[in-house]
RNA sequence: GCGGGUGUUGCCAAGUGGUUAAGGCCUCGGAUUGUGGUUCCGAUAUUCGUGGGUUCGAUUCCCACCUCUCGCCCCA
């Protein structure tokens, strides 16, 4: 025999018994994102490899070492690990910056990253999220927070830490990273040697280092003053103060976590996350914030913009299982040209219906529909002669005959 | 890329260095050729993850690889 062929590692099968779920999450998304004013957007699943590689920043990991890259007709194209990029690339070539800002875009669909599988974590993976393009003011920042979270509560997820920060505009940042990277430096020797390369690559990841002895590093009181000094110009102060306002004034509750740091490189000023306990290590259902030099960055009119991804397969592992609808009807014939006929008059009148389409005998047939249907309708010799179809409510056991010619009637 | 755990049928799951690999669920057939959800009977593993090795003999012992899984890194 030949071998059987597996799905990928990292990559699922979404099988029928699990699929209402997915139906849900993407309905829900649908019905709040719009009443927000947001479209959906469809971009393609590959892109230029360079999209990537400028847009979501070649200091990440994500670019470096997950990226499913691959040559066709010596162009570098590459399955997109995100879509953010994606969607500012069609923003920029569709010159969505002409209609009136701001432009509410969403989307769901598939990502791909090549890391190894974990809880929470596959190579190929959903995500549903927003961007908004064209508002700089602190209000876009609190509309889309408002809007993951009102998210979340459609879909039945109330009791998440919402954590913001704001990383500053570029100015801020790299004052900051110089004022940490001084700090620290005289300690490096001692942290670890993943921090060691995160000084020079990428300083504020320094902040959230699970390791103990870079811990100990941290909490010094020296490092500590640096951390919690007032790090950004004054202008990003009060767009975040302002932020907090918004959230405050709309009951978002929220925690500032100045080490919350997010990989990607194109942030600026505010971001945050949406964490659960209830996911393992894998904690963050979203993760967003604000990137207003993005656009511009891949040769774009100078747009600001704000946005969020969410992890649905997370989002399902937090989701009780929701059980398969019954069929309204199964139809029991003993003719199979009967009940075809039943059965495209029921779901002509909007009844989901099915039969048996190997015609059984009467007693499987029954029993295959009391499975999966609330009622069976019985079209077997009687009935034929006499023009009518037996209806039985398989709730209550009772059964009546009507006339085949109003029995749809009666099933209302 | 690094570390820990794991792998018996569609699913759950026992088991042993010796030849018929328990049991349960699901599925299918029958008791019951017009009435199901109860009951009873019957059927379903010839790669026991894959490939090597030890042995007269391995699903059981050893090695390698792979999967899934939990962590690290990083991210949703």
């Amino acid at each position: 025999m030949t071998n059987i062929i597996k799905a990928q590692k990292g990559t699922k099968d979404i099988l029928p018994a699990e699929i209402s779920k997915w139906y849900n999450l993407e309905k829900k998304a649908e019905e709040v994102f719009s009443f927000a004013g947001f479209k959906e957007i469809r971009t393609p699943i590959f892109e230029a490899t360079e999209l990537f590689a400028r847009g979501v920043g070649d200091t990440t990991d994500i670019v470096n070492k997950e990226m499913y890259s691959f040559e066709k007709s010596e162009r570098s194209l590459t399955l997109r690990p995100e879509n953010t990029a994606g969607v500012v690339r069609s923003f920029i070539e569709n010159g969505m910056h002409r209609l009136t800002a701001p432009v509410k875009l969403w989307y769901k669909g598939p990502m791909f990253r090549y890391e190894r599988p974990q809880a929470g974590r596959q190579r190929q993976f959903h995500q549903v999220g927003v961007e908004m393009f064209g508002i700089k003011e602190p209000s876009a920042d609190a509309e889309v927070i408002l809007l993951a979270v009102n998210y979340l509560k459609s879909i039945g997820l109330c009791d998440l830490d919402v954590e913001i920060n704001s990383l500053g505009c570029p100015n801020c940042r790299e004052t900051f990273s110089k004022k940490l990277k001084d700090a620290i430096r005289p300690y490096l020797a001692n942290m670890c040697p993943d921090c060691q390369e995160r000084f020079e690559k990428n300083p504020l990841r320094l902040l959230d280092c699970k390791v103990p002895e870079c811990n100990e590093v941290l909490n010094s009181e020296e490092i500590q003053n640096v951390i919690t000094s007032e790090y950004i110009c004054d202008e990003c102060s009060e767009h975040f103060n302002k932020v907090k306002e918004y959230l405050d004034a709309l009951n978002i509750k929220y925690s500032v976590n100045r080490l919350l740091v997010r990989g990607l490189d194109y942030y600026n000023r505010t971001v945050f996350e949406i964490k659960s306990n209830n996911l393992g290590s894998q904690n963050a259902v979203c993760g967003g914030g604000r990137y207003d030099s993005l656009v511009r960055h891949l040769g774009g009119v100078d747009t600001p913009a704000v946005g969020f991804a969410m992890g649905m397969e997370r989002l399902n592992s937090l989701l009780p299982d929701v059980e398969d609808n019954k069929l309204d009807i199964f139809v029991v014939s003993s003719s199979s040209t009967e009940a075809f006929k039943v059965v495209n008059e029921l779901r002509a009148a909007g009844f989901s219906a099915d039969f048996d389409l190997s015609c059984k005998k009467f007693g499987k047939q029954i029993e295959k529909a009391s499975k999966v249907a609330s009622h069976a309708v019985i079209v077997c010799e009687d009935e034929i002669a006499n023009n009518t179809v037996s209806i039985k409510d398989f709730s209550t056991s009772e059964q009546k005959t009507v006339s085949r010619n109003d029995y749809i009637n009666c099933l209302k």
